[in-house]
RNA sequence: GUCCCCGUCGUCCAGUGGCCUAGGAUACCGGGCUUUCAAUCCGGAAACGGGGGUUCGAAUCCCCCCGGGGACACCA
């Protein structure tokens, strides 16, 4: 027989519900998120329920502005909830406990407060999934505020009141909480209740190895969305930060969900990699569907302010996909991508003076060569420009090796990048024409 | 300081007594390919914190030490 829902209801006692619990005082960051995700994976993988409660107990620090952010972290992240609660509607219901608990016996006032008293002998063992059974002697515990002297509840009693009413089964949460567990216990069995399954997962560190925190910079989930990383990649990099399926590194979100569980997650902590994280984005933007991932990138070209939302409209869809494709090869994230992205959009290139040498006259020749054969070009694709190309350079007795780079400055303003004849074909021929006919007319000085 | 947790390449993981001359990934170094940069391919360097046990045999089990982290609020 399953606990009773703050409404009454009934529910089967075999399914799983687990919950996230973030207090809004601030972003989330990839720790929360991770611990988001271990909840919503073992909710989905054992086809049970994924609670959001919003501990924002402190009234004092909470805020509207973070409860929406959160929301919105875990939408970017696709982690999508089936019920939602906020502490402060259950107000009413935490002090009725605390009454009871008062009644009991096991809580007194003091000073305006409330106090759960800690037995004085004994030790409480905390039967924790992942660390194993954690015993700690009650000489070691403090007795707890319950109710502050303004009648709200606090996060250890709150906590254990609707974990128990909402019929949370497995409580899955960071490291950190593991020295709070036994106190909890304490009250599940003050009140008699039957606690759930506990599961401390490890902490995620800095690169200085303590906690990861607000203060090392990057850590709220929407920079990273920011940065121009893929919920995908972090998703999957989150999942693989305390957990592993063999020696497997990409997964899909359905693999996770297929695979993950609890005796897959490590014990001991783990350091954020940047590195890695970047990597995997790659591998995700490369997996990504190359219409998706150039709509993605036509958002953040405007955005960056790379091009405006008519120039992007007017190349198209099409174009933008097969823009996309080419970057993702040499870019890790969306951020570069869209910054690498204006050879591909019409308008004028402008080129880097360190390039200029490049344009020797025999080359300058060519080039108005190369721009009248491009504007009559027949054939825009990638083989039609090295042909047109390979013609030229062949006809005014110029190796490759000197005119393909002149050309790829004149069209891309860079000395690097993709293929030339696909940069080309991509770009198209009106483009390339105008460009290489602007570079021919360079007066290197 | 006290209590709790943790300890395999720089980093993330594999490894649950013999398949380990310890495997994968990333980052790094060298080479091939290429108009460039990537990608890719080939090669390289890189770890079981230390000491005791247990065992025919220990990265795997036990103990001690050391190291790292976390918690010690009318924060969560």
């Amino acid at each position: 027989m399953g606990p009773p829902e703050a409404g009454g209801r009934m529910r089967p006692m075999n399914s799983v519900r687990v919950r996230f619990a973030p207090s809004p005082t601030g972003y989330l960051h990839v720790g929360g998120g991770r611990t988001a995700l271990f909840n919503w994976l073992y909710a989905r993988h054992h086809k049970g329920t994924f609670i959001l409660r919003i501990e924002d107990t402190d009234r004092t620090r909470s805020t509207d502005e973070a409860i929406e952010q959160i929301f919105a972290s875990l939408r970017w992240l696709g982690l999508d909830w089936d019920e939602v609660y906020r502490q402060t509607d259950r107000f009413d219901r935490h002090r009725e406990v605390a009454v009871e608990l008062t009644r009991r016996g096991a809580a007194y006032e003091k000073d305006g407060a409330l106090w759960f008293r800690i037995p004085r002998d004994g030790a409480t063992t905390v039967p924790d999934l992942l660390a194993g059974d954690v015993t700690v002697q009650h000489t070691e515990l403090k007795d707890l505020v319950i109710l502050r002297s303004d009648a709200t509840p606090t996060y250890n009693f709150a906590c254990v009141v609707d974990d128990h009413d909402m019929g949370i089964t497995h409580v899955i949460r960071g490291a950190e909480h593991l020295n709070n567990t036994p106190k909890q216990i304490l009250i599940y069995e003050a009140l008699g209740w039957t606690p759930p399954a506990f599961a401390h997962v490890p902490l995620i560190l800095g690169p200085d190895r303590t906690k990861l925190s607000k203060r090392h910079g990057a850590g709220s989930v929407l920079d990273y969305d920011q940065r121009g990383i893929l919920p995908e990649a972090l998703v999957n990099f989150l999942a693989r930060l305390g957990w592993s399926h063999g020696d497997q590194e990409v997964f899909t979100r359905d693999e996770l969900v297929a695979l993950f569980d609890l005796p897959g997650v490590n014990t001991s902590a783990a350091v954020f990699d940047e590195e890695k994280l970047l990597w995997l984005n790659h591998e995700w933007l490369r997996r990504l569907d190359p219409h998706r991932l150039g709509d993605l990138l036509a958002d953040r070209i405007v955005g960056r302010g790379v091009a405006d939302r008519a120039t992007v409209e007017a190349a198209g869809r099409d174009k933008l996909a097969r823009a996309a494709v080419l970057l993702r090869e040499r870019g890790k994230t969306l951020v570069e991508m869209a910054d690498r992205a204006r050879p591909y959009l019409p308008g004028p290139i402008a080129l880097p003076d360190d390039a200029r040498d490049l344009f020797t006259p025999d080359v300058r020749a060519a080039l108005r060569i190369l721009a009248v054969r491009v504007g009559e070009l027949d054939d825009p694709t990638a083989h039609g420009f090295e042909t047109a190309l390979r013609r030229v350079a062949d006809e005014r007795g110029l190796p490759l090796k000197t005119l393909a780079p002149a050309v790829r400055v004149a069209v891309t303003g860079s000395r690097v990048g993709p293929g030339l004849f696909d940069v080309l074909s991509v770009a198209g021929p009106e483009i390339v024409a105008a460009r290489v006919e602007a570079a021919a007319k360079e007066d290197r000085s």
